[in-house]
DNA sequence: TATCCAGGAGAACGTTCGTTCTCTAGAGTG
DNA sequence: CACTCTAGAGAACGAACGTTCTCCTGGATA
């Protein structure tokens, strides 16, 4: 088996697994099950559990943002061409995306958050995944604050109630949050034009 | 010794390692080098290490929510008697708070969501713990909300805030996210007015 | 003083898990 | 066909850890 298709399998694995479970509640060999690939290959792939974790919160840091950002594009076509308001509306499709992110039947929070919960204290390169993967986001909302003309300090606010919307969705298991937090960003964007 | 002190003894010691660890960082060893005590005399107390990080975050819970209660309340003494609005000042006064406390050498994040990242999915009476202590928290800021003659769905939104910060405190080793989630804050208070 | 027993120190046990090793099969190559 | 190399299956190893057990000390009691 090539050995671009046999790492593709073993992240598809250990993604669905640390997600779902967490890094520490699954074992190799729940992987090497998962995935199967041999122990051997795995370990040829990667060198340490710890190898995989991070090439696991790197993959899906990439796929994560990508699909949040083809999702916030749409905003243009399908969105309301007679308004010339869209910019904002991008800022506020990132909580529409995130209320169904939250509703997925799998959904188990942010996987950055709680990998750096369960390892950031022990494991300073998954900490720095959590750190590239949340300022890369911030920079993200950030650029779209900006691009609507609004204030870069709004990029932190709108920020904050995104990952706030994240640890609660996960803990009560519900997407309410998503939609709070649109309606707080909402309340901030019109004080940004009154103000 | 008194069984109480024994008690206080491995609930101090717990909350240090788990804490500044993470639990599976932690072990019984550890706890039992840490407080003192027999790993007899821990397993009479609790008798299972879930127990103890059961304990350990329901004691946790009372003394941060108290903290905080003490703390919101000083505003009304030290704060601005002249001025009526001080029930809007106490909402305030919880991102002060959390900015002090995330500027602690020890501030860790949350243990609450730490400990869900970590255990959530394995540990029914863990999430449980969390999500007791997040609905509590979030009461009591709907309630200083709804007492400044507030929309109770600030509340929320202050809460999302006040969560977000904390991660992201957490991730970022700083303590900025306080003074940013409180500008926001008192975006959304002044909005509020002018609705 | 003899007896009893709670409690301490830490060894021991059994399991889990990350990682490596062994053995074997099969495919490619002269 | 012989030879070699890769890779799979899974046993094995060593460490860590939750939990229990053993042994012993020291104080309380009759």
């Amino acid at each position: 088996m090539d050995s671009t298709v046999a790492t593709e399998r073993a992240l598809d694995a250990a993604e669905r697994l640390f997600y779902q479970r967490g890094v520490q509640a699954v074992g190799m060999d729940d992987i090497r099950t998962a995935s199967g690939l041999s122990l051997k290959r795995l370990y040829q792939l990667f060198p340490a559990k710890e190898r995989l974790v991070e090439a696991y919160l790197e993959r899906r840091d990439v796929r994560w943002r990508q699909r949040l950002a083809e999702y916030v594009e749409q905003v243009d076509q399908h969105g309301h061409p007679e308004r010339p308001a869209a910019a904002e509306d991008r800022v506020l499709a990132v909580f529409d995306w995130l209320g169904q992110w939250f509703a997925e039947p799998d959904f188990n929070g942010c996987a950055w958050i709680n990998s750096y919960g369960e390892l950031g204290a022990t494991s300073e390169p998954i900490a720095r995944q959590g750190r590239l993967h949340k300022a890369a986001f911030k920079d993200y909302l950030v650029e779209l604050v900006e691009r609507a003309g609004l204030p870069s300090s709004l990029g932190d606010h709108v920020f904050l109630l995104a990952e706030g919307a994240m640890v609660t969705a996960a803990i009560t298991r519900s997407a309410d949050p998503a939609a709070q937090a649109a309606q707080a960003a909402r309340l901030l964007i019109a004080a940004c034009g009154k103000g």
